[in-house]
DNA sequence: GCCAGAGTACTCGGATAATCCATGTCCGAGTGCGTACGG
DNA sequence: CCGTACGCACTCGGACATGGATTATCCGAGTACTCTGGC
């Protein structure tokens, strides 16, 4: 698993975007909340925007946008914008074939992980951006 | 090696230890099947030590023994032993808390977070090490 | 024949170099607005 | 007064350094077996 925050950082990005409006927001702006680089931004709303969830805009005036509506938007929606297939990579390189474990070990396991993994997407679709939004806006009062 | 599949090689290292009965296993052996460095081996078991899940012993005749039975030890007792606490790790650095997205994001995630982490393991509970070696050896002939 | 000791081979464990990936910085491409000029 | 063309500021997008982390290589520490010498 990549240990990485790309997942946090895509959630809090599809929230701030839902909670300012429909008015695009600058990826500096964004990078101002998240307390990152503009670049990291870029790069990661570039995968969500391939996933039909943001689009950009050049120019003054320009930005993201959401493209859905932020109650239709699901973490799950957003993990696989982020993380692409699987949540559990499979070994980077092959293991030994001549090895009885190593020749099978791959194909034993694709099938607990999509388990796991459809049981975890499940869990996930039930928050949506929306819902976020809606208690970021609970809690600022 | 990346540092993602962690997870696949611990189930991997985990299941030959089972499969080849209770003889301890070098990590140089067990790194010809998994096709990495010994010394990735070692520090990936010394984790799983750390979860007492397997021993070392120095020496000729020595290596990695399993200190649990296979059918004891769930995918999920590997995953918390390699990846320890959460899968979804937060910000690396603090959103910005002038932000009013940047400052509640955090604990409004942990819920969801923990509640679809709480889903996987329980799926990753259904499977243990010693199904796994009884596929492998019902592959192998 | 039996025991003690040293020697040797084998394994893990830690320290140090090399490599890889993610992040950060810089500059170019494209866009929209404002302004100035000409009709 | 109106329309058009130019210039400028702003934003994204890609190319090139930089830093940290992971991985690979090397050497030392400890252990069990084996061989040898003495009793």
């Amino acid at each position: 698993m990549n240990n990485s925050s790309r997942y946090t950082v895509a959630i809090h990005v599809l929230t701030l975007l839902a909670y300012c409006g429909p008015n695009p927001l600058t990826s500096e702006f964004i990078s101002g909340s998240v307390n990152t680089n503009p670049v990291v931004i870029r790069r990661l709303l570039a995968s969500l925007r391939a996933a039909k969830l943001v689009s950009s805009q050049g120019g003054p005036g320009g930005g993201w946008q959401l493209l859905k509506d932020p109650k239709q938007i699901t973490l799950r929606d957003v993990l696989i914008a982020v993380e692409g297939g699987s949540i559990f990579p499979l070994h980077s390189s092959a293991p030994n074939p001549r090895c009885p474990v190593g020749r099978t070990i791959q194909s034993l396991l694709v099938g607990p992980f999509q388990s796991a993994q459809d049981a975890m997407e499940q869990d996930l679709n039930r928050t949506t951006i929306g819902a976020l939004v809606k208690r970021a806006k609970a809690s600022s009062e």
